[in-house]
DNA sequence: ATAGTATTAGTACAGTTGTATTAAAAAGGG
DNA sequence: CCCTTTTTAATACAACTGTACTAATACTAT
C-alpha cells in the first residue's frame, strides 16, 4: 500500500550524519537542524523516525558500540590464543580512520553520560561488557599457564581495562603527542609484562 | 576613587560556579545566564570579568589544572622517592569529592576539546608537563636502580601515563563498578610491578 | 561633600533551539 | 485508476542563546 523505507537501515543513516556532524562541530552544535540538512532530510522527516533528539543521541551513541562489538565478534579465527586475544584488544583501540571516528564520538557522548540518564545507562552496560571480556581473556591466558606466578587476575583485568581507555584517550585527544604507533607498541609490551617469559 | 574590586579572586568565584553548573547540568547547559545566576551575579556584571564565554570556559578549563598542580607542589616532603612519588600521582586520581569535581570538569572540557581551538590548546600543554612528570619520575626510579632490569623507560612513561588517566576516567565514569579503593589499590600494583621485588 | 570611575544591573536584539502541527507528496495494492 | 498509508516537507511557536548597549549604583580619593 504504502512508500516502504527500511526504518533500521535509515536511523543507521540519520545516526551516521549525527556522527559526522559531532566530529566536525560538536554535539553542542549537532542541532536537529544540522543533523537532518547532513543526512540531506526535513526536520519532520528526521522526526518521523527519532521522535526526539534525547532518541537520536541514544541510537547514535549505541551505534558505535554495535559496530565495535560486531568486529570483535568477527575475529573468531583459529590463532593461538595470545595472538587472539592481542587482536581482540586491538579492535578497541582507534588505529584507523573510521575507529577514530567512532572513538571520537563515544568519548563525547561519555561525557554527556554524567548529566543523561539515558546514555549513562547504555554507558554502564557497555563498560561492564567490556570489563567482562577483559577478565575473560585474563581468565584463559591464566588456565593456559602463560601469565607470569605473582599476578592478581583481578586487578589485571582492572589494570588492562584502564590502560586500553587511556591509551585510546590519548591518542584521540593527542594524536601527535601518542602516535598510532606508540598506542599499539604500549599495548603489546604491557601484554608481554603480564607474560612469562619465552 | 572607584569601588575596587580584585578581578582575579572574582573571576576565580565565577569559574567555580560554572564548574558547579557543569557538573549539575552538563555542558551544554551552561548558559551565561545559569551561571551569572549560580556566582550570585547579573549577567551584565559577569560579563565585565568576562568579556565571552569562550573566556569564561577557558579560564574555568585552566582553574582545574592549576588546582592540580599546586597540590602536587605542596607534596616536596622529604619522604623515600617511591613513597613520594606515589603520593604525587596519587594527587592526580580523584580520589575525594573535592577532585572528583575537579576532573569531571576537565573530562568535560576535554571533550569540547576536539573542536575548539583555544581549550585545545591549553590541554595539550598540560598533557605534555604530565607526560614530562611522569618520565622524570619513571627515570628517577631507574638512576635509583629501583627498576627491574628489563624496562623501557619510554614505554613506561607512556603505559603509567594512559593507566592513570584511564583509571581516573573509569571512577569518574563508574564509581559503582570501579570503586575508588580499586583505583588506588591498581596504581600502587602497577608501581610495584615496575620495581625490583625486595 | 563631591567628582569620577569601577562595578553592577536591566533591557534589547537577532539568531537558534527542540518540538508540534498540518498538509503535501509518494508509492504499493486493489 | 484510485485508495490507503507511509514518508516528506513546511511552517509556527515559545523558550533560550550569546552579546551589545545603556544607565544606575557603589565606592574611593581628593
Amino acid at each position: 500500500m504504502p512508500k516502504i523505507v527500511d526504518h533500521n537501515e535509515r536511523k543507521i543513516k540519520i545516526a551516521e550524519a549525527t556522527w559526522n556532524v559531532i566530529v566536525r562541530e560538536g554535539l553542542e552544535n549537532a542541532s536537529v537542524r544540522k543533523i537532518a540538512s547532513e543526512a540531506n532530510l526535513s526536520v519532520g522527516s528526521l522526526r518521523h523516525y527519532f521522535p526526539s533528539q534525547s532518541d537520536l543521541f541514544l541510537f547514535s551513541m549505541e551505534l558505535v558500540s554495535e559496530r565495535v562489538r560486531k568486529r570483535i565478534e568477527n575475529k573468531n579465527d583459529d590463532k593461538p590464543p595470545l595472538e587472539l586475544f592481542q587482536e581482540a584488544l586491538l579492535e578497541v583501540l582507534p588505529i584507523d580512520e573510521d575507529r577514530k571516528i567512532e572513538m571520537e564520538v563515544w568519548l563525547v557522548f561519555s561525557a554527556k553520560t554524567l548529566v543523561d540518564r539515558r546514555l549513562e545507562e547504555l554507558s554502564k552496560n557497555v563498560f561492564i561488557q567490556m570489563r567482562t571480556g577483559i577478565e575473560k581473556i585474563i581468565n584463559s591466558l591464566d588456565s593456559l599457564q602463560l601469565l607470569k606466578e605473582d599476578v592478581d587476575l583481578h586487578v589485571e583485568a582492572i589494570r588492562l581495562h584502564a590502560l586500553i581507555d587511556g591509551l585510546a584517550t590519548h591518542h584521540i585527544l593527542h594524536p601527535n603527542t601518542l602516535t598510532n604507533e606508540e598506542m599499539i607498541l604500549t599495548l603489546r609490551y604491557h601484554l608481554q609484562s603480564l607474560c612469562k617469559e619465552v
